[in-house]
DNA sequence: AAGGATATCCAAAACGTTTTGGAAACCCCG
DNA sequence: CGGGGTTTCCAAAACGTTTTGGATATCCTT
């Protein structure tokens, strides 16, 4: 039904070869032809087939966007919704399309993820929302496909990755509480299976370390992420250390938990409870104190990504691993 | 490089109609010889190619989800990300591919929308996040590619939609404001453009009508959806109508924004002023007093507009206008 | 005028599948 | 044993492009 580049040849009286040279501008068309060509195909609107050409390529031009659990996710919406949007915008800018990809979809058709990718022959993936313990995991490192992974420090030949500092974000908290006076900091983790778990309770030791504040095993607990979690949280440390003057949260969702539970019990932030958080999620301006917290750059995290994988594909850069630098924004909560 | 069907088929030492047909579950092969093609194609981990297979049964099974901006769309993640899920999640488990597409990108690229998912060959299109001056409005309704529009009524004969009862919605929130005793209840709303904001308006009046009380124009204030809309909608109503008990606003943001501008007066909520807010953002739970709400069903939508594409394109069904219904959450805010 | 370069064009192969229209081979039945 | 049916297979066409390897015509140059 739709017209061909036949369509357009029989039109023009000319060969396809000659329409196919003309309209991708190649040398060896004479102007008047070319002109002719073009007004003809504009005529009968003639769009190229991007599946034909694919094929003779042997180039999709797509990219896969691997998304681990799309219907689960109910947390990490805002994180994902801007990362998804830079990836998809710079890419986009590169000439390439993105594919949806969820690890849910490849297991209930019974097929591996990366034999998903191959059979729709993409050229490569952006994976994100996965966890370090996720089976997939493997089969992303070891894959000839190149991808690269966000959040998660996953490195091999055809694997790179983009996440944040959090090293250097949880140092910077630390930093900046120490600056404002105070001496006992307290940290509360998300859950251990979190990749950036690790990392901000090593930046959390070094910012002290920098400072010069003792590390105190009690000054840190261990928790989920959650806002429940963030109250226990508050909770725990106030009992095991009483003189905590200020506490630093992995996640935004905990601080807020922790700063209600902490304004609950009579407590004035910042000046009886410094809170910082980790996120910069919308909420931290909509709460009252509104939050001081770590700031990722998550669209950039797309961006960054999504042209680390162009330059493997194009260029044939070797996959990096590569920090963003996370930007501390100072409110009123400490 | 990859293994073709050919390279199965010499390995099996067939010809390549039997390697289709025996990897297609035809009738017309022995069941040993499908047996062996089985373990050979498994054997060469032999991935049949979908491009060349969508070339020829001139079927992509790709649908193209059309987001209007996505680099800007700052507000609204919440509700894109769940429906976006929701499409996803329903194409991918009936057998289609979700392509990305902004339009941005189809505007850089100089191509009409259309025109973009024409050349790949989509076969259809779901909208999402375009406002009713947008001049793809016009392309959608007319275009002959099947769609679905998400929150815009735009009924054509290869274009449905689906959306929030937006109407009933309201009345609604009015419904219940008045039961519990408020008779003096303002509405602030959003901006005119949205196609939303007619329909809340139309089911404010509605409510007041059912509940027998008159409409007050001056207890109505258009405003913007943000957070400071909020705030200053709040004003404006306290400022021309000083008997105003409660407040319907058109969206949780502008709700928090007065909810905390009132709070920041002396007003106590819900007893000075009771507020009712629209879209159950996760904000809502975490806002103190927590908000009272008219919940759309976002992954539902998704799902729906989904369906809708699928039924139009396989089963040939008319394009609908299909509206979800909301449901009232009641919190503490009123 | 011959020879070479250049400009313009095209036929055919290729990409990796599915599908169409038989062709063999075998079986069963009268 | 002949004829119809069934089973199992395959060659070739088709899908809509790009690209390769010329072919023809035109234009210079000497």
């Amino acid at each position: 039904m739709p017209v061909t580049i036949r369509d357009v040849a029989e039109a023009a009286g000319v060969s396809i070869t000659t329409v196919s040279r003309a309209l991708n501008g190649y040398a060896d068309v004479s102007p008047d032809t070319r002109k002719r060509i073009l007004e003809i195909a504009e005529r009968l609107n003639y769009r190229p087939n991007h599946v034909a050409r694919s094929l003779v390529r042997k180039r999709t031009q797509t990219i896969g966007l691997l998304v681990s659990d799309f219907g689960k996710s109910r947390t990490g919406h805002h994180f994902m919704f801007d990362v998804l949007a830079g990836v998809y915008e710079r890419l986009a800018e590169l000439g390439y399309d993105v594919s949806l990809v969820s690890t849910t979809t490849a297991q209930q058709h019974l097929v591996s993820y990366l034999d998903f990718c191959t059979e729709r022959r993409f050229e490569g993936v952006i994976v994100m929302g996965i966890r370090v313990d996720d089976p997939y995991v493997h089969e992303v490192v070891e894959s000839p496909l190149p991808s690269v992974v966000i959040d998660l420090p996953l490195l091999s030949d055809h694997c790179g990755y983009v996440m944040t500092d959090n090293i250097n974000g949880a140092k910077f908290a630390v930093r900046h509480l120490f600056q404002q006076g105070h001496r006992h900091i307290g940290f509360v983790n998300g859950y251990a299976q979190a990749a950036v778990s690790a990392d901000r309770l090593r930046g959390y030791k070094e910012g002290l370390r920098t400072v010069g504040l003792p590390f105190e095993p009690s000054l840190v607990y261990e928790s989920d992420f959650s806002l429940a979690g963030g109250a226990q949280g508050f909770h725990e440390l106030r009992q095991c250390y009483p003189d905590v003057t200020a506490i630093f949260f992995a996640s935004d969702l905990m601080a807020i938990g922790g700063m209600r539970e902490a304004l609950a019990n009579g407590l004035r932030v910042p000046d009886d409870l410094a809170v910082v958080g980790f996120d910069n999620i919308d909420l931290t301006e909509l709460v009252s104190p509104t939050l001081t917290t770590v700031g990722q750059h998550r669209y950039e995290m797309g961006v960054t990504a999504a042209e680390m994988l162009i330059g493997m594909l194009e260029r044939n850069e070797p996959p990096q691993g590569r920090l963003l630098a996370p930007e501390l924004i100072v409110r009123e909560s400490g």
